[in-house]
DNA sequence: TTACATTAGACAAAATTTGACAAGTCAATA
DNA sequence: TATTGACTTGTCAAATTTTGTCTAATGTAA
């Protein structure tokens, strides 16, 4: 599931217009209408108010997010589920080493 | 390892100075001493340049190039290894689905 | 038709990244 | 100590990318 049809399906679920999200956003709906659409990316800074409104755990709508632009960075490369794989211990040995 | 430091190491394992990789680069000095000091980022296109110019593996390079830009997509958040290993499943079945 | 919700495309504004330059440090050595 | 070469630092402008706005279009229901 991507970040944008998530939200999406989470807005209708909660009888949400864009109208309405968006403004909370401060965007207009034509931009959420991008975002929902994978046109357009979220900021970081949206996901609180959008597990707010959403009625949503926020890390694990972060967790989408994040996995989406994870996913931008990476999907033109060969081999890409090794690399990450590959990536992901480096990562978690650098966390733990500055966390 | 970070990418910078890496590449710095190859890059006097290999005998280079500064200068001659960053000629082969397009760049200046400074500019590749703040990539070897993590100050500014390489681009994806230099990796195979560099690759080929530290006789070490592309696919290797390229890891540890997309590690560090992950790890600061997440470095401050809470809770980074849970997310981190969270959205790797996202992004795996994402690269099933769309290969 | 009318009203309202959403989408599309073009473009501008804003933000971020990149790169160039000048000046600086540092170490080796003449 | 003066010079040279390698590297670093800070600043700024250019370039690129991202974000947002506007207008018009499309879709849909009353």
């Amino acid at each position: 599931m991507n970040f944008g049809e998530h939200i999406k399906q989470l807005r209708e679920q909660n009888q949400l217009l864009q109208r309405q999200l968006a403004n909370a956003l401060d965007m207009d709906t034509a931009m959420l209408s991008k975002i929902e659409r994978g046109e357009r990316r979220a900021k970081r800074e949206h996901i609180p108010i959008l597990a707010s409104l959403l009625k949503t755990n926020e890390k694990e709508l972060f967790t989408l997010w994040f996995a989406d632009q994870v996913y931008n960075l990476i999907k033109e490369e060969n081999n890409a589920s090794e690399i990450l794989q590959a990536a992901e211990k480096e990562i978690i040995s650098k966390l733990k080493h500055y966390e």
